[in-house]
DNA sequence: GGCAGCATATGATTGAAATCATATTCCAGA
DNA sequence: TCTGGAATATGATTTCAATCATATGCTGCC
């Protein structure tokens, strides 16, 4: 099943399909053909700078969507490269323009971007946190430790060394339980 | 003139106030009542954690909107605390999610949240890089330049010293041109 | 015109996270 | 059951951004 709120589409404006390492979604300039819905893989946005520089714009993985604003556009404003192979849904544009007329998509699309936009913003200011210490802190009380580790470390920016370290230091100050390998919460 | 998507809505769902410093527009916990266009002025969103942690969620600054999810939501999650007086619209949740109603309404509101979140992303990717250098590098690929160099930084997640560093390290290595002071382009 | 405040700019030092290295545990699968 | 890979965990060292300090240019305003 599709996530929130394209599952409200119809059916006909999905087209499913596999990617292999190394394919081309699309590319800069190319016109619009709607945005994707990752299932699994990996896959990199880059836009290439007026000077030739690469510029990885985003790194979508499993489970959510990309090139949403493609929507609103004429043209891909940067590639889509597959790093790793796997499976997804393209969701025609056509389809989401026409969506929006109806209030049950429109509303859930709201939400979901209304709530995408506001973990955003959290993440943001948690990554803005100097000290590897009260990031982490911050990244436990967001409740961002859901995964492992070093996914936890990744979304706070941190190496994960440097993640490990913290966590210790915070479970020696009693300020967060580590209960097992692995697992930890707030004391 | 309030920014889009919500110009669109009628104007019997703004109702502009001026705000003090240390005002609070909604505690956690509270009823919702729809969601703010700060004009002027600074507002921290704050959420308290289960053990009395304050986490700053969010800096609102003059020009943009906050509490977007609230609309969808029937308590706020978080306190609202005017930082620096000013003026703001609040903007009425139930005329937001009647608005959606309106395909008009419905596909702005898409566009800019699509928007958004497209920025977010690209942000969150170059504040993931390590070195200050290519961090600042590709914080002028993307745009981000365009007020002062202290703005710039703040965005970047790096200090205005580091920042000035960085652009004079590009300078010298004649990837950024610095024609006048405070001034800085792509070579 | 002079002063206050801010952005720009850079030097010196410190500190903390990155990096490099290594060991252990856990789990899946041959 | 053995093996390989990944996550967990921590130590040693290095690096580089933060911090502290200071100077200058610019602008608004009294």
């Amino acid at each position: 099943m599709l996530p929130e709120p394209y599952d409200l589409l119809p059916t006909t404006a999905r087209q499913s399909q596999t990617i292999a390492a190394g394919d081309v979604l699309f590319r800069q300039g190319a016109q619009t053909r709607g945005l994707y819905v990752l299932k699994t893989g990996r896959v990199h946005l880059e836009r290439v700078g007026p000077n030739g520089e690469r510029l990885i714009i985003h790194r979508a993985t499993s489970g959510t969507s990309f090139a949403e604003a493609s929507v609103f556009s004429e043209r891909y404003h940067c590639d889509a490269i597959v790093m790793d192979a796997g499976a997804l849904v393209r969701i025609d544009k056509s389809a989401v323009l026409a969506g929006f007329a109806n209030p049950d998509f429109a509303r859930a699309y709201g939400r979901q971007a209304a709530q995408q936009v506001q973990a955003h913003r959290q993440i943001m200011e948690i990554v803005g946190i100097r000290r590897a210490e009260d990031r982490v802190m911050a990244g436990i009380v967001a409740g961002l430790l859901d995964g492992t580790v070093i996914d936890f470390a990744a979304r706070l920016q941190l190496t994960h060394e440097a993640t490990y370290r913290a966590l210790r230091a915070l479970v020696e100050a009693g300020r967060v339980n580590n209960p097992s390998r692995g697992t930890y919460r707030l004391a």
